[in-house]
DNA sequence: GTGACTGTACCAACCAGACGGTACACCACT
DNA sequence: AGTGGTGTACCGTCTGGTTGGTACAGTCAC
């Protein structure tokens, strides 16, 4: 058992959301995913509105120290490129993403399963999801760069997630790479200046 | 009771999700909605299952009759421009284009009700949506525009759609509006022929 | 036209199983 | 002996689905 009990359940809270669907996520199937009994994973999570609360919570707090990391404050539309590469490496379980930050200790990989989870069990669970994206939708707003622009690169990452909520088909690899940096360009480049701002592409930009 | 008993119970059932969320779609809270008794509602939908199917195929057609409709083929980037402005007036439950739809009879207004039942119930459920993702990406590809920008913009709008399946905070109206225009504008000059397009913002053109 | 029969629409009562949650015993370690 | 952590057994409720009907409109042979 990992160091933190929590962790442990929130991952295979996780695993057996993106295996069976939120429907499956009984306190039964949790505890035995956990390799624990109802009574050991009860004593970590007080009901299952409880556990939810965790997976939405450790998603929200995952997404923000993702953003911190990849922010480096100082150049307009710093705050909406960290928003992008963290969506971009979000770790959906199932992937290599996930993998590495499984076996990293930097806590369960969650993706999109809390999300899941809060609409099939209790919409009102999301509220700190709500909050949390009054607060990005202000950094994005005030990032140097053209509002506009800064919500057009929002839309497009939630729109990654809603993907991955719903298990549509993932992006070719090169449109998705393409994409990802022609929002990255976008990000860069629009003044707020400006009134019109032109959304220059540059498909084989570096990271 | 309305000609067709179907549409009824999936408009109640629509209204059901909308008002307690997923977790509430039951079949008993369901026939209650529909002023039915159960026995009656599983006439008309054999199972569970049967009705949130009933929910998610009438979603896709009804998206689909709405992009046919607002398609004017043989510009560049048309077929883009209408799913933009079929997401837009995507009826969801509680706004003046729900109202309408519902008292106009051209069917149930559901929104983004049957994706969250779906995600709640069975996500295998949701294969007719990847069905029709997997359409409405070829149709985005060859629409006679830049397909990275056709993908930004089939990207935003999910993000539009995930924002009201998940419940966040709507746009601001005039940035909303803002956004819609600059897509709009985006899928009408982003030529294929260049390699490196731009994205023209006119915030105030006219529809 | 009338009685036998059929198909559609609906309903009330019930049931078996699943599920969230509680109660409490147990055990290892300090 | 006490505390953190876990396991077992159980309960009440909810819920999907079944069963066995009723009501009634249509229709067709006679």
């Amino acid at each position: 058992m990992s160091a933190n009990a929590r962790d442990t359940i929130l991952a295979a809270a996780a695993r057996l959301i993106a295996r069976e669907g939120a429907r499956r996520l009984t306190l039964d199937a949790v505890a035995a995913e956990a390799r624990l009994s109802k009574g050991g994973l009860l004593y970590h999570f007080a009901s299952k509105d409880d556990l939810i609360r965790g997976l939405v919570e450790t998603l929200v707090a995952q997404f923000d120290a993702e953003v911190e990391t990849n922010s480096v404050p100082g150049t307009p539309g710093a705050w909406t490129r960290a928003y992008l590469d963290a969506t971009v490496k979000a770790p959906v379980p199932g992937t290599d993403a996930h993998a590495t930050r499984e076996a990293s200790g930097h806590g369960p990989a969650l993706g999109s399963t809390g999300i899941a989870a809060a609409v099939a069990n209790n919409p009102s669970l999301l509220e700190p999801v709500r909050e949390a994206y009054r607060r990005w939708q202000r950094n994005l707003e005030s990032d140097g760069i053209d509002p506009v622009t800064a919500t057009i690169v929002r839309l497009a990452c939630d729109g990654l997630w809603y993907t991955d909520l719903i298990g549509l088909d993932p992006l070719p690899g090169p449109l998705n790479h393409a994409v990802i940096s022609r929002l990255r360009a976008a990000a860069t480049c629009a003044h707020r200046t400006e009134t019109a701002t032109t959304l220059p592409a540059d498909e084989n930009q570096p990271r």
